[in-house]
DNA sequence: CCCGTAAGGGAACTACAGTTCCATTTATCC
DNA sequence: GGATAAATGGAACTGTAGTTCCCTTACGGG
């Protein structure tokens, strides 16, 4: 069995690409307008203006394509904040997401994407992988606070920095709570209070 | 516009309620086996024995099922930990919460219906609710150590309990990371410890 | 600049989820 | 326990998502 190149990687310049960056387009629209559940990829070919033998041959699934649009996402992460504060820093950070999350189409694209991972493995890859990235961007203001002794030596950067994030998913999926500026300013002070603590 | 009874709704007895209990069951077996994107009505007829007909009037689509079986599922929520000692109470809720997600059958039951949560606004109700419910149970433990004097005075107890379980959810859905038992056991800690210095 | 082939796209086909119609069963009221 | 209509269920129908076939376009190595 000679394995096979995956279709769009031995040409991936010119059309190729085109098509590509039109495919993700539509169906991020679809995904932020309708959810994960409608998307159709007869509807994201044609908003698209796309053959849909293309996208089906390409893509073939709902999940496969919502993974791709979470790899192409991963690679636009925007750099953290360097207050040379921790408490100020992990602030950014909470009000960022629950600005990410507040944002109409971004709030409505990420549950979108989030019910895709939990219908499908590609997209849980793709997911998980998005979230390492993001979060190692940002654990760089635990560590530098380490090194400064404002927390604990042997504190998880990268566990306090999810803390930040923890209770505001918690709120968008399983509360509903709605996600104001004081709920994230809390969650950064929950998070840093604990790390003080020691117990992360 | 004369508002009719919604099915099942004038005689719930007798067969109506088993072919409920019926449906409820095949729709869990189903979204634990398949996830929630695979949810097919017809299938769910067939495996519980049941007309599609009746399902598709009763129900009519993949997220309202989703929904009546987190109605459902509320209403058999658990008592919660009296040990006296805020510290061991929380850490026993966070033990069984993970212990939940990590069981073969409940860990994908509960994705798929997170999942369904966010394709569907009648799911995300029900979810809300279902979060709720298990929550306000378990405040008690918090409110029992604010009157005992081990936290401080104005500490929100809800917001504590949903602190210990934000992590593990957080793990489970966006980074992936395993769900162990030292994970809950941090969980618990961290939320005390950010409720002991006045955080939440 | 030219050829070979990777990639795209149009159109017909197929399978099946979801709907409709009506006959049958059976809860509930008296 | 009999009447009534609520609820179930079988069977035929329909729209459309996804597949297949095959021709056209244009990327990329020489």
């Amino acid at each position: 069995m000679t394995d096979t190149a995956p279709h769009g990687t031995v040409r991936p310049g010119g059309r190729t690409a085109r098509v590509r960056a039109a495919v993700l387009e539509a169906a991020g629209d679809a995904l932020a307008e309708h959810g994960f559940a409608a998307l159709d990829l007869t509807q994201i070919a044609r908003a698209g203006g796309v053959g849909k033998t293309t996208v089906y041959r390409r893509w073939g699934t709902p999940g496969a394509l919502a993974a791709d649009l979470l790899a192409d996402m991963a690679e636009q992460s925007l750099p953290r904040a360097r207050t040379g504060d921790v408490a100020t820093d992990l602030r950014e950070n909470a009000r960022l997401v629950a600005g990410s999350l507040t944002d109409p189409r971004q709030g409505r694209l990420f549950k979108a994407l989030i019910a895709a991972s939990l219908c499908n493995g590609q997209a849980a890859e793709a997911l998980h992988r998005f979230y390492a990235v993001r979060i190692d961007e940002w654990a760089g203001c635990v560590t530098d606070a380490v090194a400064r002794g404002d927390l604990p030596a042997g504190t998880d950067a990268r566990r306090v920095v999810a803390q930040v994030s923890a209770p505001l998913y918690y709120a968008l999926l399983n509360t509903g709570e709605p996600l104001t500026e004081e709920l994230a300013d809390r969650a950064a002070a929950a998070a840093l209070a604990a790390a003080r603590a020691g117990a992360l």
